[in-house]
Formats: structure tokens, sequence, C-alpha cells
DNA sequence: GTGAAGGGCCAC
DNA sequence: AAACGTGGCCCTTCAC
């Protein structure tokens, strides 16, 4: 394929170039840059194409130096012949297509210092489609050979983009690349439309400015209350490893002559046989709910236990999420992957700011900056009001409605009591069931974490169904379903694809389970994402700053005279999305200001 | 040495 | 024999 290229390297010509391309109502979009990582390293190239023509626009034309990456960034972010590019790149009229446009619009955000408006990704258009099955890549070059079935060479991806001179062919590539972006989504949106993806394509496409801010925002983390945390759990690690060798050893008959042999603590195998040598009636595997029934009569499983709990703290949540922060901003950049689950969950890495533990010794090290606090925002119940909202069941939505304790109003709908004669144990049993059925709990399971016998978990299953036939009745349509579609759906049209073994029980069983939940954690995912578009336009301009999502929870940052104002836009924003998706059950969100993530 | 697999455990 | 869904990280073990 011929291109048709132009490179842009003075104020005029951007003008100009920008001019050409201003009324075109989609265009190819990219860049070129020396990192990966906008804080590390300079942007070379922004390439914009209608598909016929194509601008290559050389940002080191426009830049005093390239003395260090923020400099770069504040020399373009003031330079005012930039501007027709700005407008252009932030204007929502004209579509921009990119592959994976979080990475293209973080290093214009900040290297350019404006938003880019209209994002339609291809990639998250593809993952879409592929809706979690087959073994299809999702990387430009694959989608050009899977679309248009054509070759697009790579290798100048990795060429030198800081050369004082580029060459022809890294010109011509980094123009193939936004040139050829029309064509390609032409292609995948037939399938999008085909496929009846338009609407949640469209909440992943609004979702992608909102995620690139927040990463570019990235968390504060207070070093020195994380040091004096890991200083404690460490301290613990040591004495409990030691007492543990001791303990353990107490079953070597030479052991006090030679000294104990050490055995490696972190060895399932090695700490598996040196409790059998002591006589511990050994669970098939070591995970602590198996060994928590055997730590009272054990004094050695008791301390094996406290050994792990400190050693997953020290080593999972220690000095390695301080590599973490960036010298740059001083704060935790984490890496957000958009569709992590093909349900539509985020999935969070570099570190999994998702799964900082919940204790206040960890929450309070990821503060507000001086002068600044934290909003935090959570969706009550959240998935149990999606169920009962997708499945219409009156009494379920019914103790939604009550007001009360929603564990409680169900335990006295299913046990028949009233609400304020409910026992402890009533209401633990129908909030392990109100759980569980989200997950397709089985009464073997329940009759396992609750203690009970199977006829007696059965007995209760069929209760609490009982309560709730409209819900059975859509759990039921879901499992039968997915036989014949092989396939569920959130309320935004999400798609999870699912490829199991018609032969094989076990194989139809997780797939059933995957088609009563899917909806409902999907769901949950596109009313966060709803959520966020909406709180990315209210907060546009404050200096209120997305920080952290976790599933059903949002942390925004802000100036603590802001702090009202961004509880009420956070609130609106969560409480809009909530009720486009769920319309027959009241939606709570939870939210409250501090100065640190705890509750 | 590197990488995949599996156990274990953190979050929702 | 039948394990309630989704992730990521750390560790050991084992194959290459």
């Amino acid at each position: 394929m011929e291109i048709f290229f132009q490179l842009v390297n003075d104020a005029e010509g951007l003008r100009k170039a920008c001019d050409d391309l201003k009324d075109a109502p989609m265009l190819g979009f990219d860049v070129e840059t020396t990192e990966l990582d906008p804080y590390r390293g300079y942007l070379r190239l922004v390439q914009l194409s209608d598909g016929r023509e194509t601008k290559v626009i050389d940002l080191k034309a426009f830049s005093n130096g390239w003395r260090t990456p923020a400099e770069q960034a504040r020399d373009l972010r003031a330079n005012a012949d930039l501007a027709p590019l700005r407008d252009l790149l932030a204007s929502p009229k004209v579509t921009k297509i990119a592959h994976n446009a979080k990475f293209d619009t973080k290093w214009v955000r900040h290297h350019l210092g404006c938003e880019v408006g209209g994002i339609y990704d291809t990639y998250l258009a593809s993952v879409l489609i592929s809706a979690g099955e087959g073994e299809r890549r999702h990387g430009l070059a694959d989608l050009v050979q899977f679309f248009l079935g054509r070759t697009l060479d790579k290798t100048e991806q990795v060429s030198d983009w800081a050369a004082a001179e580029l060459s022809a062919s890294q010109i011509e590539y980094a123009a193939k690349d936004a040139a050829i972006m029309p064509e390609v989504r032409a292609k995948v949106h037939e399938r999008i439309v085909a496929d009846g993806l338009e609407r949640v394509l469209q909440l992943e496409n609004e979702c992608v400015m909102p995620i690139a801010d927040m990463e570019l925002n990235g968390f504060y983390l207070d070093t020195e209350r994380w040091r004096e945390q890991l200083a404690k759990v460490t301290k613990i690690q040591d004495r409990t490893a030691s007492e543990l060798q001791n303990l353990l050893a107490a079953g070597v008959a030479q052991a006090s002559l030679f000294g104990a042999p050490q055995i490696n603590l972190d060895s399932q195998a090695q700490v598996s046989a040196a409790l059998v040598n002591l006589g511990v009636p050994m669970p098939e595997t070591t995970r602590a709910w198996e060994l928590q029934p055997l730590a009272e009569q054990y004094p050695v499983v008791a301390k094996l236990l406290e050994y792990r709990g400190a050693a997953k703290a020290s080593s999972s949540f220690g000095e390695n999420i301080l590599e973490f922060i960036e010298p740059a901003t001083g704060r935790i950049h984490a890496d957000f992957r958009q569709i992590g689950a093909p349900t539509g969950r985020f999935a969070c890495s570099k570190p999994n700011l998702q799964q900082i533990p919940h204790e206040e010794e960890y929450r309070r090290c990821f503060r507000a900056p001086d002068g600044r606090r934290l909003i935090i925002a959570d969706y009550s119940q959240i998935e149990l009001r999606i169920l009962a909202d997708i499945s219409q069941d009156a009494n379920f939505i019914a103790a939604f409605e009550s007001g009360q304790d929603f564990h409680s109003a169900t335990a006295a709908q299913v046990f028949g009591v009233k609400a304020e004669e409910v026992t402890p144990d009533q209401r633990s049993f129908a909030k392990r069931l109100n759980f569980g059925v989200v997950y397709g709990l089985g009464a073997s399971r329940f009759a396992m974490m609750t203690g009970i016998t199977k006829t007696e978990a059965e007995n209760t299953l069929r209760r609490y169904f009982a309560t709730y036939p409209k819900m059975d009745e859509w759990l039921r349509t879901q499992s039968k379903n997915v036989l014949t579609e092989r396939s569920a759906r959130t309320v935004s049209g999400r798609m999870a694809r699912m490829n199991f073994d018609a032969s094989d029980r076990s194989s139809i069983g997780a797939a059933q389970r995957y088609a009563k939940n899917m909806p409902i954690q999907g769901t949950s995912a596109d009313i966060l994402k709803r959520a966020l578009t909406l709180l990315h336009s209210s907060i546009r301009d404050t200096n209120a700053k997305l920080v952290n999502i976790v599933h059903d929870e949002i942390v925004v940052e802000c100036d603590a005279n802001e702090t009202e104002q961004t509880i009420e836009k956070l609130q609106n924003a969560m409480q809009k999305a909530g009720s486009e998706f769920v319309t027959r059950v009241p939606i709570k969100v939870d939210i409250h200001a501090a100065d640190e993530w705890t509750k």
C-alpha cells in the first residue's frame, strides 16, 4: 500500500496540517516515544491520518531542549505553536482511532498538556470481540493480519526515536501505523456492530482518558509509614521463623547435637514432611483454612500460620512496593488493564493496588499529601443489587427497599421471622447465602463452610430459593441458556464466550457458574466505568484527581478546600452511573473524606 | 539462568 | 469425585 505522508517540523506547517485534518470525522492516531513510560522518556512523533493523507509531526523541532523528559514536557506544554495540534487532539468531534489508546493518550496528556477527545480504541474493541475466547493476539500487526489479511512490519517500533535525524524508514513506519487505523477500525467496527457490542465499546472508549489520567496522577504512599510497618512485620517474621524452626526440629532426634537441620519454611513440601514427622494429621493441602482447625491442638501449626502471615506481609507488601515510586513524582503509578478480566473488571499490576490488605496499618500509608484530602467512595452491595434488578425478584428488591441491614432483612424473609428476631446465626447464614449465590454456590460447599450436613444445606438452599423465586428462575435460565448460547452478557452488552467440554460434567458446571456470575460481576464493572467517565468530566476544571479504583470503590484526591464539592461530584457520578444500569433497586454509595485511605 | 506451573494468599 | 466468580504477586519446583 502506498502511503502519502508529510513530515511536519515548523509552526506554519503544523497549522496547515491541522487545518487539513480538522474536518475529518475520524483520524488514525499514533505516537512514537523513546521509552514506554512518559515520566522516563521523550515524545518524538505524533502521527495523524485520515487514511489518505498522513501528518507526521516531529516534536523535536518544537522543543528547545532534550535534557530531561520533564523539561521537554514543560517546554512543549508551554509552546503556543502547538495550539492547533492540541485543539485537534482534544476535540471530541474528531474521533481519534488508536491501538491501545491509553499509551498514546498518556504521552499527549503529559507532554502536550491536553486531553485526547473522541477516542476509538481498536485494541479494546478487539478484546471485546474475542470476549475471552480463542488464542487470537491483540497487537496491531495481529489485527491487521486478522481483519485486513495483510502484514504490518513492526521492526522500526523499537528503533532509536531519540536520533537527531530520523531515517526515511522510521518516518514511513510511523506514518503507516497511523494511516492504517481508519481501515482497521472500519473492519473491526463491522464485527462490533454484528456482535451487539456498540454500547460496551463506547463505555470502554470513554473510559480510556480517565484511566490514562489516573495512571499519570499516581497514588501517594508515605514511605516512612510503610517502612515502619514493614519493620514490625519483619521482626515478627524473624522471631516466628526461629521459633518454628525449633518446633519442627523437635521431631528430629539428632537435632540438638548438630544444630537444627534448617528447613525451608516457604516450601510446602518440606514443612508438610516435617509436620508429618511430628505426628500432625495433615490435611490434603497446607492452606490456612485447612490448618486452622489443627492450630489449637498443635502449637507448631499455630506457629506456622503466624509465620505464614508475616512472610506474606513482608514479601508481597514489603520493600518491593517502594521500588514502584516514581522519582519524578514521588508517587506510585500502577498499570491498570481496562479489560483485565473477560467480565470487564479491571486488573492492576506493578504494583497491584487492588490487593493492598484491608488492615489499617497498610491502608493508612496511602494518604493525601499536605493540604489535600482523599475522598473514598464505594458502592454498597452493588452485585446483590444488580442480581435483584436483573432477576426482578420482588422479595429480594423489597429487602433492599426496606432500608434495613440487608443480611438481616433477607434472614427474616428466608427463616420467616421478624427482622428484630433474627439471630446472629441466621444473619450469618443469610450473608453467606447472599454472597454465595452470586458465585453459583452449591450445597456441598455451603455445608462445608457452615459445618451443617449436606442434607441441611440442601434444605436451606431450597428455602432460600423458595423465598426468591424470580432470582431462582433467572439463575436457572442462565444455567440453561449457556449450554446452547455458549456465552453470557452484562447489561451493557459485554459478552463472555465459554468453550466448555459438553462431555465433562465439571466443565459444564464451571460454565454454568460462570454464566450466573459474569453478568453480575460484569455489570458492576460496567457501572464503575460509567462512573469514571462521569466523574472525569465533572472534575475536569478542578484540582481533584482520580488516584485509585478497586472494583466497586473510587478514590479521589483533592485540595482540602474542595472537599465538599468533590464529595458531591463523586457521589453524583456514582449514583447516576448506577441508576443507568440498575433501575428497579436503589443504588447506595458510601462516601467520606479522610487524610488516609481508611474507613 | 529463564520460564512455566502450581500452591498459597491478598483484594473485591 | 463432583471446589462458589474475577484478578496479581511471591515462593518453590522442575523442565529446558
